[in-house]
DNA sequence: CGGAGTCTAGACAGTTATGTCCATACTTTG
DNA sequence: CAAAGTATGGACATAACTGTCTAGACTCCG
């Protein structure tokens, strides 16, 4: 029986481990969809017979099923633990959030898309999904809340600023760091209504450096 | 050979016009996307054999082209439009850009996504895309160019009312004509920085009117 | 009424996908 | 070294899909 962990096998005889399978169809999934994830597209690029595909998952729906935990264990996770930061500004508590727009690790935009994607089809994926975006929102409508605002208008920012950086990738907007630092402060009158003082930005500046082109 | 033109058949035994076949692959796009637009499942809901479509399609790929000609001809005209119709305030033109987001019949937020879908495995789709983007935020930012907000704060804020609303439709958010009109003071406040006046709203609320769930 | 044009169904060929079965080879453990 | 467990490959059955070709039915028009 194939093992559940994601440990590396010991036999040094294996071709393809069952997290290669995974991180091939994540890539698959993330660049042409959920429907192009295929054992044989898979079995293809990874240079291995299709058979070898079913000794770690039972069918393609299975795989697929593991995909939608490992999208679910990060994604959510990163944007609440950030959101509900304590901080000494609502411009400083958005920029902890924007961390998240920045850093791949913390948050993977292209999964996220792919699953919406899925979700058109699957009522059960949906529905996991939808309640992944309400418990987002809540999270930075808590934040706008812990900052004085009123909970009409808290609940209202929160969309506008987590609905704008999903649009930011469904466009598939792609600038170099530099612009989107340069977009900061006024992203940040929008978003917050409030003009960032200069001590909020260096923080955040010193965080987004790490994610500079290299060159 | 088959007619280019939308115009009916003057055949009366004709079961299923060319029309009838984009509309089935359309709604079909907008449910399960453009990769589930298969000439055998149009084929079974529509009730008639696969060969007919070969009369009025050269192929499915011909079908598919002519589905994001739909697009273009309609979409983004209808945000351009409305973006540069003068207006006494920054929020009610911001109110007549709304328009958009609550007549389908001027905007369909769901095949903006089914050819969005089509664009993350399309180089061409991809571009075009892309092009009607920007051409949509450049003519909101000159709207707010011209309600004298500075270069750049009108191209954010652009950004942050278009990108919200895309992100709105992303999340497939469903709620009722009334909320949403409940809200519309918070998102002028959040996307123009200028507190609504009464008049703003009132010619918009008439509009909004003929789209309440009757009953 | 008869020919030209319009539309549809059914048969056929070819491709791509899923999943099962079995033989085989390699690795660890007793 | 042998048995049990771990992978892999190839053959097979089956289904779904695209596109072509041909026969034929129906309608319009001269």
């Amino acid at each position: 029986m194939p093992s559940d962990t994601s440990a590396p096998s010991p036999y040094p005889h294996t071709k393809v481990s069952r997290d290669e399978w995974l991180l091939a169809a994540q890539e698959l999934a993330v660049r042409e969809g959920m429907q192009a994830v295929k054992v044989l597209t898979l079995a293809a690029t990874l240079g291995v017979s299709r058979s070898s595909f079913y000794w770690y998952f039972k069918s393609r729906d299975d795989l697929l099923d593991q995909m939608l935990t490992q999208w679910r264990e990060k994604n959510t996770p990163a944007i609440l633990a950030r959101a509900t930061r304590p901080s000494p500004s609502i411009n400083r508590n958005i920029l902890a959030i924007a961390e998240c727009w920045f850093d791949q690790d913390l948050f993977d935009p292209r999964l996220d898309f792919a699953i919406r994607e899925w979700a058109r089809r699957s009522e059960t994926v949906r529905a996991e999904v939808h309640d992944a975006d309400q418990v987002r929102v809540e999270a930075i409508a808590a934040m706008y809340r812990r900052h004085g605002f009123a909970e009409t208008d808290a609940f209202i920012r929160a969309r506008v600023l987590y609905f704008t950086q999903i649009g930011y990738y469904a466009l598939e907007v792609t600038e170099p760091v530099e612009a989107r630092m340069a977009y900061a402060a006024p992203y940040l009158r929008g978003f917050s209504g409030v003009e960032p003082e200069p001590e909020d930005l260096i923080e955040f500046e010193a965080f987004v450096d790490r994610f500079r082109d290299p060159g």
